[in-house]
DNA sequence: TATCACCATCGTAATTTTGCGATGATATAA
DNA sequence: TTATATCATCGCAAAATTACGATGGTGATA
């Protein structure tokens, strides 16, 4: 595969692929549901809430966390793991740009 | 694999993710980004635009079409490739309902 | 008819993703 | 100290994604 996906676009491309990547499984957005609800940071309910094993889960956890829509302090016990404000609103203004940048003014142009 | 993802979680979860995905790709943002700048359907200056050979662009935009996030007319010559109005819209109404249904009233209890 | 431009699809290879059991690490509770 | 609970990580297997060359199909053009 010679083409090396990140360096053939640039910084803003891939910021938002990188999000929209994080978003791009059922599992991750039933995760971040489960920590939207949660009003505490108590986690492994996560875990029983879904149908799928711890392992899977945390894997998971880990792309969101990659991706800066979810921070964990991992205090064993205490466990807490919830969502990131900071990267959650930054995740919000790159889709809403992208999103919002095409105005379908075209419409009736467009094709058929 | 015994979970079969789509069956495992609800038809919400399954369509956020599912144009999530499709976004989830600099080279498919990069196609987007082509056609929004494009004010005649004109296809195929993807191809030129992008570092990425034909048949992997074809299969990008299967994806987004997919996805419903593009519409084409496939009249030979007279190509036709461009962003669905209809489909984008949803995208984003979906999308942004998922991003604002977080709004940050932990801040500060969260975590650290 | 032969050629050209445009695009889908097939076949293939490399890489990544997904899922899970097993294992280990760590702090609390018994 | 010995469980127990919570979570990360390793190792593995199956599946999906990504990329490309090659091929084929179709409408316009020479």
């Amino acid at each position: 595969m010679p083409i090396t996906k990140t360096t053939s676009f640039n910084q803003k491309q891939n910021a938002l692929a990188h999000v929209a990547k994080a978003l791009g499984h059922p599992a991750r957005i039933a995760i971040l549901q489960v920590l939207m609800e949660q009003e505490t940071c108590v986690c492994n309910d996560i875990v029983m809430q879904l149908p799928l094993a711890q392992a899977t889960i945390s894997q998971h956890l880990k792309v969101l966390k990659d991706a800066g829509l979810v921070k964990g302090e991992i205090a064993p016990n205490k466990s807490c793991y919830c969502i990131n404000p900071e990267g959650w609103k930054l995740a919000k203004v790159i889709l809403g740009d992208f999103m919002e940048a095409y105005e379908d003014q075209a419409t009736d142009l467009c094709c058929d």
